[in-house]
DNA sequence: TAGTGGTCTAGACCACCTT
DNA sequence: AGGTGGTCTAGACCACTAG
């Protein structure tokens, strides 16, 4: 068919991005619906007068931006959005204490998601720089890292590696190789220090290739970093909390208080 | 040269992948230092004797990784990583009324940079679904709305829009098209209602081309939006304000604090 | 088996930037 | 003017997925 006539050859802007308007007009506007089949490349081709390569600029942009999937062998589709869980920010002390289970499966739960958890390691590593920031010890100081693959209905959510320093965990439960059933915050309290305070850090960047794998991320979904410190009440870092969260499947949630009002719903 | 040695085409991964590995590799071991620039695409054609389009592809993946910048004309340059702005989570309330200036303005010269900002429009919208939700209004019903985009030495930081019920800001200077020399806050403040909590809430995505062009990002660049909303006492929504951050420019931070124990450095 | 997206080649012309 | 990245064509073969 001559849709040719809908492309502008002679237009400023690129054929592909006149096609990826189009199609983005469509599927914001609903006429093409979420899960839906998009004509194959060559069909695209056909309709639109130009060469697969202008077809696969404009359908790789839409990738890019989230708005279609392609399956290979299969055709492209118009994205589903997964649910988005919550994360919020606070006392993960108090989070993990009430409910006395670690805090991804107290947040999964009121998410209604069925959590679990891969153990990827357990060793002691020289801690990055960063990290050693944190931890306020030299760059290269060997630390306890734990790291895991956590899990929601099944599906990659988090990568998170715990970092311990070896005055805290040598010796104890965070250096075992066994998951730990009460989670690393009940196990750090069990050992006799109480987080009193804590920060958390993140940005979002794009993942690389690894991350990318191991989230099983679509192309075109960002990860959000967050560093998560615990200290003691005399100001002691206790542990780096380091979770890549994907960026499609989360948002996170913040409350402050004016003076000490006491706290709303 | 005959690099080509080094490409594998008999591998599983493509010619693509394993040429954006090497150059992956040698920018972060850094063999190739910020801000330098790379061989030609013709150059790479040659040295490793693959087409244009393999070299391309693989250039094209480093710029999504946020790697490597493309200038038209030019060459190709290993990014240097722009100076992170940390914004921190606290009651906006209080810091800008210690200091008397916007919230935008404080954070910044706490970074060091200068703020500076461009109203975009002021004028009465409807509420598009998430910000009626949070302000408590029907879907569609009119609110103010003041977007202006915020700057850090010149460069666009923050595309913002705020959201007022008409009970708030009809026929208040927050209906004016000028800027508000003491922010929106202290405005909303001065009118008799004072913020006495709030709620921040965001994600990552990437960027639509209208937000990448207004934000100045380079491609592979993720974007934070963090929905803001402010209540009274009696816990009615008195604004939502909606930030768009570019996340290579931005990081957040977050504290807490066990029981009521004093705040520590 | 037929159709899909993934990869790759070997060209071409353009707009842009520097010297 | 000469080199750069941006766009585009017209093919080709591959690996994957369905029926």
């Amino acid at each position: 068919m001559a849709n040719r006539s809908m492309l502008d050859p002679t237009s400023d802007r690129s054929l592909a991005d006149q096609l990826a308007d189009i199609l983005r007009t469509a599927i914001h506007s609903g006429s093409r619906s979420q899960g839906s089949q998009l004509p194959s490349e060559r069909e695209f081709e056909n309709d639109y007068g130009v060469s697969r390569t202008v077809v696969r600029d404009a359908l790789d942009a839409l990738v890019l931006e989230g708005l279609v999937v392609k399956r290979k062998g299969f055709g492209t589709f118009v994205r589903r959005l997964p649910p988005v869980r919550r994360v919020s920010s606070r006392n993960r002390h108090d989070l993990h204490r009430t409910a006395d289970k670690p805090v991804f499966d107290v947040e999964a739960a009121l998410n209604g998601r069925v959590p679990s958890r891969q153990l990827l390691s357990v060793g002691r590593e020289q801690a990055p720089a960063d990290v050693a920031q944190w931890l306020e010890i030299e760059i290269g100081a060997i630390v306890v890292v734990r790291r895991r693959l956590q899990l929601l209905d099944d599906n990659p959510a988090v990568i998170s590696a715990s970092y311990y320093p070896l005055w805290l965990a040598e010796g104890t439960m965070l250096e075992s190789s066994d998951a730990l059933k009460r989670g690393p915050d009940a196990e750090i309290e069990a050992l006799g220090h109480p987080p009193a305070w804590g920060t958390e850090v993140f940005r979002a960047r794009m993942p690389n290739p690894q991350e990318r794998r191991l989230l099983a991320l679509d192309a075109g979904v960002p990860v959000v970093r967050m560093l998560h410190i615990d200290y003691t009440e005399t100001n002691r870092p206790l542990q780096v909390a380091d979770d890549l969260y994907a960026a499609d499947q989360h948002e996170f949630a913040f409350m402050w208080t004016s003076e000490e009002g006491p706290a709303p719903a």
